[in-house]
DNA sequence: TCCTTAGTTCAATGATTGTTGAACAAATGA
DNA sequence: TCATTTGTTCAACAATCATTGAACTAAGGA
């Protein structure tokens, strides 16, 4: 069954480039466009972000992304399904995306250790 | 004579990407950056930015956009000349900059009038 | 059924932000 | 010299932000 109560996104025609900015103007969220822009097409979950932040931290940039429109999030049972909104905000602002993330390509967040992960093996059902 | 003490600017590799999103994600800054945009290549004033903000907060804003790498400032007198770095963030987010200004061709603020300006003549020196 | 996994909600908290107005400084022009 | 223009500094303030920990829900698996 695939009929979960979908999250609130904003259509991509109200897509706001100074609220697209202003929320990648932080380096937790910086962080996981660049994971996001190198994980394949299948997106990721949110639990694949705890080496940047808690869970907590997690769930609250994930929605501040997801309101900015530069995410979709899907819920798939307990999990909830990230993707870039990589299209939608190529129609609104070309080129800007791509920019983004070949400048992010050598960043990464240091000084947080939490929950230890097995180094991100993508796209894998279970432990 | 044309020796004032200038202003501090980092240097074009210490520029942040996540501090360049983040002081763009305003939406007077990047009203200030648009009209940068469309000038010409001299620049302009902190006064000619008052149809978007208050003398003060243009003070604020401008120091932002220096301080984050976005524009050069440079004491001419008792004014402030204004210029993008251009060559300095295309060096170091290519694509970057076009994109935000191709973006940012229709926007305006709305909402603030305050010293009414003559319709932004160009490279003018007095009245 | 019970346990685990995955993520959310909530209140609290400290930090940062953007705006205002009054007072100020410096360069220019009359 | 004196007034004007241009922009800065400062303290105050409200608003927003990011983080934390505890308690919670919901879906799956054993």
């Amino acid at each position: 069954m695939t009929a979960h109560p979908p999250l609130p996104h904003p259509d991509t025609e109200r897509i706001s480039l100074s609220t697209v900015l202003a929320t990648l103007g932080d380096e937790t969220r910086l962080a996981i466009i660049g994971e996001l822009s190198r994980c394949g097409g299948l997106g990721m979950t949110c639990g694949q972000f705890t080496d940047l932040a808690s869970k907590t931290s997690i769930t609250y940039h994930v929605s501040k992304l997801r309101e900015a429109g530069v995410v979709n999030v899907t819920p798939e049972g307990t999990r909830r399904r990230v993707t870039l909104r990589r299209d939608d905000l190529d129609h609104r602002f070309p080129g800007f995306l791509d920019s983004i993330i070949a400048s992010t390509a050598d960043l990464h967040i240091d000084g947080f250790e939490d929950e230890p992960n097995e180094p991100a093996e993508l796209s894998r059902r279970n432990p």
